[in-house]
RNA sequence: CGGGAUCGCCGGCCGUGCGGGUGCAGUUAUGUCGGCACGGCGGGAGGAAAGUCCGAGCUCCGUAGAGUGCGAUGCCGGGUAACACCCGGUGGCGGGAACGCCGAGGAAAGUGCAACAGAAAACAAACCGCCUGGCUCAACGUUCAAGGCGUCGCCAGGUAAGGGUGAAACGGUGGGGUAAGAGCCCACCGCGUCGACGGCAACGCCGACGGCAUGGCAAACCCCAUUGGGAGCAAGGUCGAAUAGGCAGGCGUAGCGGUCGAGAGGCCGUCGGAGGGUGACUCGCCCGAGCCUGCGGGUUGGCUGCUAGAGGGGGUCGGUAACGGCUCUCCUAGAGGAAUGAUCCCGACCGCAUAUGCGGCGACGGAUAUGCGGAACAGAACUCGGCUUA
């Protein structure tokens, strides 16, 4: 496959986002401007899944999209760094707004190896 | 911000392939040739999409009857689906003018407010004054001296012209009048009442009379007039799932008559009804056999509403205009953890710095190149008309 990110690769119910959020099994990991959660899907494996959780304190509807954005773009772009069967949701911290895709590549790579190991 | 390249997103139409064929995708509802993948064609944020401040459409709840309360509006006429918006007038204020600004009903219904200053801030009063009369023991001037006159002082009275304070001082200016003064009298202006005329009206204008009465603030309460049912697309419709008398406490379904029935019981009427609705309160009205309170638990999914509309643009006619009539033409986002983007290159724009050369005595002005930085406000969420803030 190639780049593409069609709505069956983004989480998009409630309980999926409240699955990685809770407590439960998921794995952490904290950069400057991200909260990463990683979990293994529930039922039969398919591609890796993103969701973004951006909250209304980190700015205005346009600052909120722009995070999105450039957090889809970059999982977009890599397809190989989230291995299959896994959930991946997202939450931006404050100053996420102002970083560009690069910003976002380099602060997700220091990271990724730890949650591999989930 | 514009152009290009590459990689993507959302929904529409078309095609190809794969597997399937009473199936496929989805746990179900649902979609109907759909599902998945790829390709093609054409579409995809704003002037404010924002704040949610007004006004409507649409939808449901409801029946709105009366009184009280609360909110909104507040010169007149017109436009409009409607408005607190828009247009045109009137009046006021500012300005030399062009023009600009204006929450612009009522202060003789009542309550209240006015710092500082000032004598006094509202049934007027009298600080410095002005004037008249009286007193003369004493003081001064005039005089040879007394008296008289004047000054000063004290007492009684008359005044509100002048001064001074203030945002504002009980009509203004000028003249007459007077001891001094005062609408005391007169002219003009203002104000009030009445009448005529013009205007749909706000109002204007003219005349007569009155002799000043009614100071200001209503974005202070208030009064008056007009007006307002509530909630909002998470409205609502429909389908599905789940909960469905899980526990504890409290209140009630009384009765009577008729009728059907073998009975249990049902239906109708009357009275009684816990509680609920009428989202402010009271009355009234309506519903009513189960309801209320606390604890605990579950669902918050699919389709629809969902985009062609008080729609945009052109022409023409009516109107001072807002706008309206007729006609031609265009189709322009429909997401749902929420699409309309990301990266790179080029080019414009703005600011700063440096360099070069130009004009000018100079402060400086503007030009080119390079580098750095900036590039606003802000993202449709049912749809329109406004306002406001960026």
């Amino acid at each position: 496959m190639g780049f593409s990110f069609t709505k069956s690769l983004r989480l998009r119910k409630r309980p999926e986002f409240l699955r990685l959020q809770q407590q439960g099994g998921a794995r952490r990991a904290i950069t400057p401007h991200f909260v990463l959660l990683v979990a293994a899907q529930v039922g039969p494996e398919g591609p890796a899944r993103l969701g973004v959780v951006v909250t209304r304190k980190l700015g205005g509807a346009v600052e909120r999209n722009r995070i999105k954005r450039v957090c889809r773009e970059c999982f977009r772009l890599s397809p190989g760094a989230f291995a299959h069967g896994v959930d991946l949701v997202v939450i931006a911290r404050p100053g996420a707004h102002m970083l560009g895709l690069a910003d976002v590549r380099a602060e997700w790579q220091r990271v990724l190896s730890r949650l591999r190991k989930a």
